[in-house]
RNA sequence: GCCAGGGUGGGGUAGUUGGUCAUCCUAGGGGACUGUGGAUCCCCCGACCCGGGUUCGAGUCUCGGCCCUGGCCCCA
């Protein structure tokens, strides 16, 4: 038998359900911020996604030639494209632009739990704002978006400025160690590879700014800055809006074309994969040769949250009708499955060629209430409308039935 | 790429020291019934991941592959 591609996954209606409705979610609360949705091919130029990251990620890349001798990839990500189409068709437009996205990525990864190799991104871009409030709001927004969605996490914010400071006289290549080794708290490394490079009274200053709470404090050890105004503005707004979050200034963020801001969201009951959102301020456009403009964003880990949520996202189930019939009353059943459908009810005819009973038995199964047409009804104008779940039963003319049934909808 | 644990009908399972090509539950289809069901009875459907090896004989032992689960690595 044929199997689905290793890392890819079947969505059947009830998680196609649970998977629709938390994206709506985060689609409304970025409707209600003025961010409007976007969508770039599905591939692209390779170039695209090595101009910034380096021949390095083609292996982990789904390449193909296409029949014209191009060399393309399946996105790996969304950031790169939104920011190529806004230099394309986008860059005279009144700034800021606010925008949005849903949509797949492929990555060529070992899967496990919340990595698939098909896996979905909910991403938010804000190009043209370079501002203390412009850091804040989406920040703001990625908070709100993960609290709607339902998802339990921690949030935590930083600022590249301050660890490069501190590292600023070492060369580019011990810089990227010092923050690997910042980054996954192996501090007993970092005191020995700062050693090394003759610099060990950093080690200290360095683990204590990456365990720092405060801004306050962290300035201390760095010395002013001048980003610290900025930093303090786009904290203070924070706190005004309500969003809870910690400092964590050890965020390192992977990649060079992070410039300021820095956060990342967990989801406090997933395994090693628990990182479900991450952003920061950028410039990127200069790289596909458009201007230098300021951006920031973030992606949420789409199906890690589904994980997250588990079984908790179970969809309100909607009211459903089983339309019953015998033959004498099939044509008036056909009507009458037509007005419920246009009241904007599901209803659901027999196929099987089933009789009475065995249409119920099916209906009670499926539905919420059976709707009775034969003979009797056909004669009388009437419909027998039952309800499934208490087996109550009364004869009554279709608007009320139809009424009536909304009404269960409505509850 | 590395490590660990797994793969038996659609889902969940049993399978003795290798020995009737396999248990039970559930789901699904059909029948009895036929204008009131989800009851009952009967029937049907449908599986040992793939390939090689050992053996008279492999679901069971062995090797390889594929896939799944979790972890490492990576994480744009």
């Amino acid at each position: 038998m044929l199997q689905k591609p290793r890392g890819t996954r079947d969505f059947l209606p009830d998680e196609m359900e649970a998977r629709r409705s938390v994206e709506w979610r985060m689609r409304e609360v970025g409707r209600r911020w003025g961010y409007r949705e976007v969508c770039t091919p599905e591939f692209e130029d390779l170039e695209l996604f090595t101009m910034r990251s380096g021949e390095g990620i083609i292996g982990e890349m789904y390449v193909f030639e296409d029949k014209g001798g191009r060399k393309l990839a399946l996105r790996p990500e969304i950031t790169a494209a939104v920011i190529r189409m806004y230099i394309n068709e986008a860059k005279v437009a009144p700034k800021p632009l606010r925008w949005c996205y849903f949509a797949d990525c492929f990555r060529y990864e070992r899967p496990q739990k919340g990595r698939y190799r098909q896996f979905w991104q909910f991403g938010v871009e804000l190009i043209g704002a370079d501002s203390a409030m412009a850091d804040a709001e989406i920040i703001m927004v990625a908070s709100e978006m993960l609290t709607t969605a339902g998802v339990r996490f921690d949030l935590k914010v930083g600022h590249l400025a301050l660890m490069r400071n501190l590292i600023a006289d070492l060369e580019p290549a011990d810089q990227r160690k010092v923050r690997a080794h910042l980054d996954k708290r192996e501090f007993d490394s970092l005191r020995e590879t700062l050693a090394a490079m003759g610099k060990p009274d950093l080690a200290q200053s360095l683990i204590s700014l990456v365990e720092c709470r405060t801004l306050k404090e962290a300035l201390t050890i760095t010395g002013d800055l001048p980003e610290s105004k900025r930093i303090e503005q786009t904290l203070a707004a924070l706190d005004a809006y309500g969003v809870q979050y910690s400092l964590n200034f050890g965020i390192a963020r992977g990649l060079d074309y992070y410039t300021g801001i820095v956060f990342e969201a967990f989801a406090d009951n997933l395994g090693a994969e628990n990182q479900i959102l991450g952003g920061g301020t950028y410039r990127l456009a200069h790289l596909f040769g458009g201007d230098d403009v300021a951006s920031c964003g973030f992606a949420i880990g789409f199906d890690r949250v589904m994980v997250s949520l588990g079984e908790s996202s179970r969809p309100r189930q909607e009211t459903i009708v089983g339309i019953v019939c015998t033959d004498e009353g099939r044509a008036r059943a056909l009507e009458v499955s037509r007005a419920f459908r246009s009241a904007g009810i599901r209803a659901e005819m027999d196929l099987m060629e089933r009789g009475l009973g065995a249409q119920l038995a099916h209906a009670s199964k499926t539905a919420d209430f059976a709707v009775v047409i034969g003979k009797r009804e056909t004669e009388s104008g009437e419909v027998t409308l039952k309800n499934l779940k208490t087996g109550e039963q009364k004869s009554l003319d279709l608007a009320a039935a139809i009424a009536e049934v909304g009404a269960h909808g409505a509850r």
